[in-house]
DNA sequence: CGGTTGTTTGAACTGATTCAATCTGTGTGG
DNA sequence: CCACACAGATTGAATCAGTTCAAACAACCG
C-alpha cells in the first residue's frame, strides 16, 4: 500500500505541505474491481488519491461502448474542480482510494500555495499523457496501440520489464475500451506481438522479450511521462 | 480582434486581476496560417492568449503522420508549464498571438492567487475537451467524429448556427489531422453529409440545414464545454 | 460442481486507406 | 488581362485492417 506522505514528498512537496495534504480529512475507500464508483454527471467537490489498485474514467459514446478516456495509477490523483464531471469512474482492479472534500482543501491550499502549483502541474502531466493517447487512437495501428499502452503502463507503474515481467492489470476488453478497439483484435494483437517474439506471456504476466522492439512498434517516447517519475512506487 | 481584458473579466476573473493579466508585459506575435510557430520540445516558459485566428498543438506520431491534440480558439490560452512540451503549436488560420513570459507571471500569480485557480479552470476545461477527443477518436464512426468537430467548433466559436453559416477554419487535411482520418475519407464524409441535407456548403462557408441531425449523428453533447460559455466572443 | 468472467478462434463483411489522377479556386508576375 | 503555379478539393479503383457475429475454450471461485 502506497504511502501518500512519501509519495507526496517525492513529488516535490514541502514536508508540511505533504504531510497536510495526506493528512486531509477523507476516507479510505475500496473500489472493487469492476464496480462503478462514479456516474457520468458526478460532482466534482472530490480530491481522491489513489494508494493501490487501478482507477479510470470513462465516458460512454452514446451508442453503448465506451471509451476509458484517463487512468490513475497508485500515487496519482482525481483533482476537484467546478461543476459536473461529464465522465464516470471505475476499478480497472480493486484500489484503495483516498477520497476528501474540496471544501477541506480550498484552506489547505490557502494555507501552502505549493499544493495549488502541486496540483496545477498534476493536470498538466494528466494533459501530456491524454495527448499521447490521442495520437494512439487517432494514428497508430492496432499492435501499435496496445504496445504503447503496455509501454506506458510498465513506466507508470515503475516495472522495469528488463528485469522482471509485468502483471498486466487489464482485462483485454479495457485494453479495447483504451486504445479503442475490440476486445476480438486486442486478442489478435496480443497473439501476434507473442508470436513475433516481441512480449511472452503467463497468464497476466507479461515479459518483454524483446523491450527495443516493443518501443519502437509503439513509437514510444517517454519524455512525455518525464515529470514525477518517482511518485508511484508503492513500498 | 478580441479584447483580452474583457475576456477574462467575462470569465470571471476580478477587474484587478483581469486588468493585471491583460496588461503583462508580452508581445503581440501574428502567427501565419500553416507557418510553425514552436516546435516539438519548445521550452514550456510562455504564457498565449489568443486574439484573433486560431492554434492548434500538434504531435507527430513517429511515421511521418502528426495528430493535433488541441486547438486555442480566441480568448483561449497555452499555459506555461515545468520542462519541455512533447507537442508543436501551429495557426490553423492566422492568428494574434498574446505571448507572455513566465518569470513575469509568477509575480503577479503572488499577487492575485485567484488567477492560479482561473488557469486550473481553464486547464481542466481543455482537458475535459480531451476526453471528448478521446471519444471521437476512439469510438466514434468517420461521419460522427466530422460531425463532432463541426459542432465544437461552431460553440467554440460562438457562431449560432441556426441563423447563419460558420466559416469552417479547417482545410480537409487539418480536419483529417484532428479527427485521426485521411484527408480523402474527410472529402466523402463532407460529400455524404450534404447528400443527406445535414448541411450545405458555399466555399468554406457551412449552413446547418438539419442541425438537430448533425448533432445525433455526432453525439454531440455540449455539457463538457460549458464553462467559460462566454470566453471568446470577439467585438 | 455450476456459474461467471475472460480468452481464443473462424468466417464473412465493411469502413476507411492508399495511390493516383483530375479538377477548382486563388494569387502572382508579366 | 492572361499564363502559370500552387494549395486544396474531388473522384475512382483496389486493397486491407479491423469489426461483427458466433461459438468454443479456459480459468477462477464460492
Amino acid at each position: 500500500m502506497l504511502d501518500l506522505f512519501e509519495s507526496l514528498r517525492r513529488s516535490g512537496l514541502s514536508e508540511k505541505a505533504a504531510r497536510a495534504l495526506a493528512n486531509i480529512p477523507h476516507k479510505d475507500v475500496r473500489v472493487d474491481a469492476r464496480r462503478p464508483f462514479r456516474e457520468p454527471g458526478h460532482e466534482r467537490n472530490e480530491v481522491m488519491f489513489v494508494r493501490s489498485g487501478l482507477l479510470a474514467k470513462y465516458k460512454p459514446d452514446g451508442s453503448g461502448r465506451r471509451q476509458i478516456v484517463a487512468l490513475r495509477f497508485p500515487g496519482e490523483g482525481i483533482l476537484p474542480s467546478a461543476g459536473l464531471a461529464p465522465y464516470g469512474i471505475q476499478a480497472i482492479s480493486t484500489a484503495q482510494v483516498m477520497v476528501g472534500n474540496v471544501e477541506d482543501l480550498d484552506p489547505l491550499i490557502d494555507e501552502y500555495p505549493e499544493v495549488a502549483r502541486f496540483f496545477y502541474d498534476l493536470a498538466h502531466r494528466q494533459q501530456e499523457i491524454g495527448y499521447e493517447w490521442l495520437v494512439n487512437t487517432g494514428r497508430r495501428d492496432s499492435m501499435s496501440r496496445v504496445a504503447h499502452l503496455l509501454c506506458e503502463t510498465a513506466k507508470r507503474m515503475n516495472v522495469d520489464m528488463k528485469s522482471e515481467p509485468m502483471v498486466n492489470p487489464f482485462t483485454q476488453q479495457q485494453i479495447a475500451d483504451i486504445t479503442g478497439q475490440t476486445s476480438v483484435n486486442v486478442n489478435r494483437v496480443f497473439a501476434e506481438l507473442e508470436r513475433q517474439g516481441v512480449i511472452r506471456r503467463e497468464g497476466r504476466k507479461v515479459f518483454g522479450e524483446d523491450l527495443d522492439e516493443l518501443q519502437r512498434i509503439a513509437g514510444f517516447h517517454p519524455e512525455y511521462l518525464s515529470r514525477f517519475q518517482a511518485l508511484n512506487r508503492a513500498h
